[in-house]
DNA sequence: CTAGTTAGGTACTAAATGGTACCGAATTAT
DNA sequence: ATAATTCGGTACCATTTAGTACCTAACTAG
């Protein structure tokens, strides 16, 4: 009952989310979000709320998104074993810094460093991304021969630790040997 | 032969490393800058180049003064053994998260995540740093029992690695219990 | 075909941004 | 004392910021 949206809100959040996760929040100005997702000022404001909520927006996307995929790689049975599933994610981390000439990283790592303190919605929403992704190493880690509950925890948060700090290596551009040497390290706290 | 400066810059430069380093370049205003540095805009310009430089002069700063801290700490055989002093770091790491109510988290983290990509001259000065640190644990780690030169480099890249990552997690506010659970998985990087 | 409704576009606003100009104040060399 | 010089403070500047007002375009229900 009424002239039709001319954009796909759903891509546009998306390019929103790249953009936040590239540069940030203060770095991302309006006139670049309305940029990349090629909307105008009007659109923007009558389709979202304001920049902060589309920022909160983003984040719940990447973690229905990105962080639900890795929560997922991580703990499917089908994927290997416990250890492989585990060493296949950091493998993919490192990959992945090195195909990103963008350095983009983890949009939860890089949003706990530059937004963490601000803002408190956005504070509850990164730490619950936290606990999803110790929780799935701790899933993944319960499976390795020989260890307790108690144990699994300690390693499964040894593990996001050691993904972050890659993840912060990833934005300095570490060397392919140096992303190397970090996952054999993470692969001695498997044995 | 002329009026006196009324400020100490190195006192002034060291308040404005305090705020880069709290919530990153961008979020740190002119004004926010005069107001802890305890200046007025015709004495920072006088004083200084522009916020840009003493951005700049804040690494160094940071490098100079707490990165040889660690770097010194690190290497120091008078502090016990490599062993020893590598754990004593990581502690002291984990306890700052606790009593910095700030969160400050490191200054090298924090500006690779929110201003590596951006200004050239910042991260050549950041890749300094991370080399410095990676190389003070790569010393600590050679006076371990039975370690080649490949596997202390190793090592000192997986410490290093996991350095950053408790950083991150420090912002993201971990409990004591978790700070302990990554400490002891630092602990069997070590044997 | 028309009235009603919502989208798209743009001119505008108030506030904040980093930076400059320029004034008077404080000091020193003569 | 006075000239020279640098500092501290503030008014000012152009630009950018996030957000609003409002008009027109496009569509649908009747």
């Amino acid at each position: 009952m009424a002239r039709p949206r001319e954009f796909d809100p759903d891509e546009a959040m998306d390019k929103a989310m790249r953009l936040f996760w590239d540069v940030g929040y203060e770095e991302a100005s309006l006139n670049d979000l309305l940029r990349v997702m090629q909307i105008t000022r009007g659109s923007f404001y009558k389709a979202f709320q304001d920049k902060n909520a589309v920022y909160l927006a983003a984040l719940d996307r990447y973690n229905e998104r990105v962080v639900s995929g890795t929560v997922g790689y991580l703990t499917d049975p089908n994927m290997g074993s416990g250890r492989a599933r585990i060493l296949g994610l950091f493998s993919k981390v490192a990959e992945a810094a090195h195909k990103d000439g963008d350095r983009l990283g983890c949009f939860l790592c890089n949003a706990l460093v530059d937004k963490a303190a601000a803002d408190r919605q956005a504070e509850a929403k990164l730490q619950a991304m936290v606990r999803r992704l110790e929780n799935a190493f701790f899933r993944a880690v319960g499976e390795l021969p020989e260890v307790d509950e108690t144990r699994a925890r300690e390693t499964a948060r040894g593990l996001l630790s050691a993904y972050f700090g890659l993840r912060v290596l990833g934005r300095a551009g570490l060397s392919r040997e140096m992303a190397g040497d970090c996952i054999r390290q993470v692969e001695r706290l498997l044995d």
